[in-house]
DNA sequence: CGATGGCTTGAGGGTATTCAAGTGACGTGG
DNA sequence: CCACGTCACTTGAATACCCTCAAGCCATCG
């Protein structure tokens, strides 16, 4: 019953081969064979331990990823040493390749939080790529749209919800979709890295799960969540979003 | 010297033909003259009073506009009745217009706040075109891709600065670059608004603008704003941010 | 066994919010 | 011309929310 941090916090390492990434990808599927090859060719496989910098904001952008195993999380950072984090990125995700459409720099730092395993490759294989594949410019808008929308949907949860409903929303997001009744999650990785991606702290995250377990019907046993009333999560966090759930980010 | 409400808050009023703007319009620019002569042929002046809604988050998205005079917002609607604004658009912005690629609906609600004038043209033409051609689509990928990086600057500030410091930063934003010693500048909307595009309530705006002029050497009568020390507030404001002033966005 | 790391809990404080009242400018209508 | 209402804004008091600093718990691991 019991179980160890690794497997209760483990999450699908996706370990994606560079073939199948090509293949599957909504981006990377578009590309020329030519591209392909390319990418091939010149794609390397990179690990970083935790606390490790990929790259800085401002940083000349030269290199793209792709996460086979492990966590990032993005940040920028003021002058005066705060640090706001972007994103936090799973098994999967892309990362570092808007910047050749940019200003040609990174516009975030990236850090590692969890043991890595990358796919690493020059972004200049996609800059190419968009300048003479149509197929793929295409691709490209969609992707970049996408990320721009969950942006906005990001601002709007952290203005408007308070930290006990963003867990909430953080929680149900965890879950597939359609559940009802009582329903059992385990929380995919450390308690003080979702706060800082929920923005906040983790004393407060501690305190706003208590307050969830208190005023709803949730119990926590270390990483595992169980909710008793999965409508009732839903009515408390969702009247404060502009979706209910189900939502699809 | 009593500058009335309409002069003293005046903004260039772009008044841009369509003409003008497919001429030089780092997106329209970029279009095949078949989407131009469409684009002349289809597009239409609209004129909305304040406190008018031109579409809602979720509404199919059919047209594309453009601010020629006026002022709008932009903003997501949580269930409770709580609204995120998620930016405040003056003259010259273009709206609407990356919807086409994201589901086919608008991500965002768009009310009007100061009268405005809007070139309104069909979303096809930006689809159509981006489909046949390969410069346009690429365009477009630096246009998104600009969007993108001014959210991530936004969540940033919104984390990491306190009210004041917003306040500063906004203040900032409306100067030319390379001002120094003392300037004197005149708030383009109403306070409130401002607050709200801040992320803060009227009340904390008055507050927090008080403090400023409490603790740097600033004067506030009105919407007219003297700034007695640019450097001060350049020293105070970008120390919570990860540009020094003057920044680009 | 002690050290470590993840997490929780407590106390205290700061910032922003809410609710409420009040000011002053402006316009309207008697 | 003045009374009145409206609107933008300010100010005050009480409160909510979250943060910081600090201590303590507990499981894991060397």
């Amino acid at each position: 019953m019991t179980q160890t941090h690794d497997t209760c916090r483990s999450v699908p390492k996706v370990g994606i081969t560079p073939e199948a990434l090509l293949a599957t990808h909504n981006l990377f599927r578009h590309m020329t064979d030519e591209g392909k090859a390319a990418f091939k060719a010149r794609a390397r496989i990179q690990r970083f331990t935790r606390g490790n910098t990929i790259f800085l904001a401002d940083d000349p952008a030269e290199w793209g990823y792709v996460i086979q195993g492990g966590w990032v999380k993005l940040f920028r950072e003021a002058l005066n040493g705060a640090e706001a984090i972007i994103d936090v990125l799973p098994p999967g995700s892309l990362f570092g390749e808007t910047a050749p459409f940019e200003n040609g720099s990174y516009s975030y730092g990236v850090e590692v939080i969890e043991n890595v395993e990358l796919i690493v490759f020059p972004l200049s294989i996609l800059k190419d790529e968009a300048a003479r594949n149509h197929d793929f410019s295409m691709a490209m808008i969609r992707h970049i749209s996408g990320k721009g929308l969950a942006k906005d949907k990001e601002t709007e949860l952290r203005a408007i919800q308070n930290a006990s409903q963003r867990i909430g929303c953080f929680l149900l997001r965890l879950c597939k979709d359609n559940e009802s009744g009582a329903v059992t999650l385990t929380l995919p990785w450390e308690k003080a890295l979702i706060a800082a991606r929920l923005g906040m702290t983790p004393e407060t995250f501690s305190r706003s799960l208590a307050k969830l377990q208190r005023d709803l019907d949730m119990t926590i046993k270390g990483p595992v969540v169980e909710i008793g009333d999965f409508e009732a999560l839903v009515r408390y966090t969702c009247s404060a979003c502009s979706n209910v759930f189900p939502c699809d980010n």
